[in-house]
DNA sequence: TTTTGTGAATTGCTTCACAGCA
DNA sequence: TGCTGTGAAGCAATTCACAAAA
């Protein structure tokens, strides 16, 4: 039986979704098993890491054979939790949320966007291209919106000054998630989880190790 | 002194940059010092991981007082190399490529794009939006724009398929960092730093995480 | 007093190495 | 033989708790 969800290291978490991507990979290659050992080499991880990763879950594999790459997809998306529609709304149309309403791998991994929303009365009732069932509401039809079409999961994409605010009246009206990518730290209370994507962290990240890697080029012994 | 890089916990550079952003928040509310406490409370950390965090790269609190808020953004920027201007490329002009070349957030971090490139022959040469001085160069002229323009990071835009061919390229031509939007795990070889900017990973993080406060609420005791 | 910086203790994660199965 | 699943060992990160500084 697979583990209490507490007890698995968050990291492996976040490892099962770079599996999944191989395994698809895989697939398209027509690869029926994989052992621990290819997929570690194709992600840059020990087999052991991966065999403890999947084993957090359940016991996926076949001795002497390896995983069998369709069955190991299934789990995954099982355990992931994307292999059931999540339906998401998505509040300020800027250039970002634009192309959030454009970009096609929510539908990928199983997540639909079903509202928009911005308090600019100017973008009010605007179609959203490619989206011709959508149109732009305001903010006062949040909670009735997302108590009729039953969303779960709200992208926030307005600027940080006023996304704490977004955050609280997601979660009033009874969103259970949040993907944030407004420059700012966010807090939510428990039964809702956060997830930010920011992406001048990732720059300076690697700002950082440029410039280490630099430091180690001029001056070898320390 | 500062410890030597290898020694410091990723994670705990990755903070840094959490850190840098609320102390940049703090400032425009005009504090002149925090405590550990405080910024610890603000990112949701304890106070002694701040503390720990900051003084793996020299001692830079007043004890009895806290930190100097400008004081202290000063000396992340320079530990992180944002201080520092950072020239960019990117590849692959489609929907995201075109988003990222309007993002005004790199120029906030020192980041500046100064070219642009596709493999797509009806694209060479068109104007980039609010870009006077650029126009899509062909793949071709890589390498002599790399050099001539010394420039440091590669931006990969394209799709999965070709993004390892496309991060080959910039690698030859001398690029020493590169941050890939593109779905799928990149090579790269010793000296050259990669990040990668993954939306489905985020997604699947947050799916798992819905699903596992779902089981929580259905049956509370395991 | 307040608050830092830091060894020591603790917790958490990864790697090792091997029994057991196909 | 080849490969998984897993305790045990080893390593890394976080938290504790307190001396020292203002």
């Amino acid at each position: 039986m697979a583990k209490a969800e507490n007890s698995v290291p968050a990291p492996a978490v976040r490892r099962l979704s770079l599996y999944l991507r191989q395994l698809e990979a895989f697939q398209s290659n027509n690869l029926q098993t994989v052992s621990s050992k290819q997929l570690g080499q194709a992600l840059s991880l020990s087999d052991a890491q991966v065999r403890k990763d999947l084993a957090y879950f359940g016991q996926f594999g076949h001795p002497g054979v390896g995983y069998r790459v369709s069955e190991l997809i299934e789990r995954l998306r099982q355990i992931l939790g994307t292999d059931r529609k999540t339906t998401a709304m998505l509040v300020g149309l800027g250039n970002l949320g634009h192309a959030l309403m454009q970009y096609r791998g929510f539908n990928k991994k199983n997540f639909e966007i079903v509202a928009a929303f911005d308090k600019d009365p100017t973008k009010l009732g605007q179609a959203i291209p490619d989206r011709p069932a959508m149109t732009i509401q305001p903010m006062t039809e949040m909670l009735e919106t997302v108590n009729h079409l039953n969303i779960k999961l709200g992208l926030i994409c307005v600027p940080a000054e006023v996304a704490q605010d977004v955050a609280d009246m997601m979660i009033t009206a009874g969103v259970r998630g949040i993907l944030n990518f407004a420059p700012i730290s966010l807090k939510v209370g428990p039964n809702v989880v956060m997830s930010s994507v920011d992406l001048a962290v990732q720059l300076e990240q690697l700002a950082f190790q440029l410039s280490a890697m630099q430091n180690r080029a001029t001056e070898p012994r320390q």
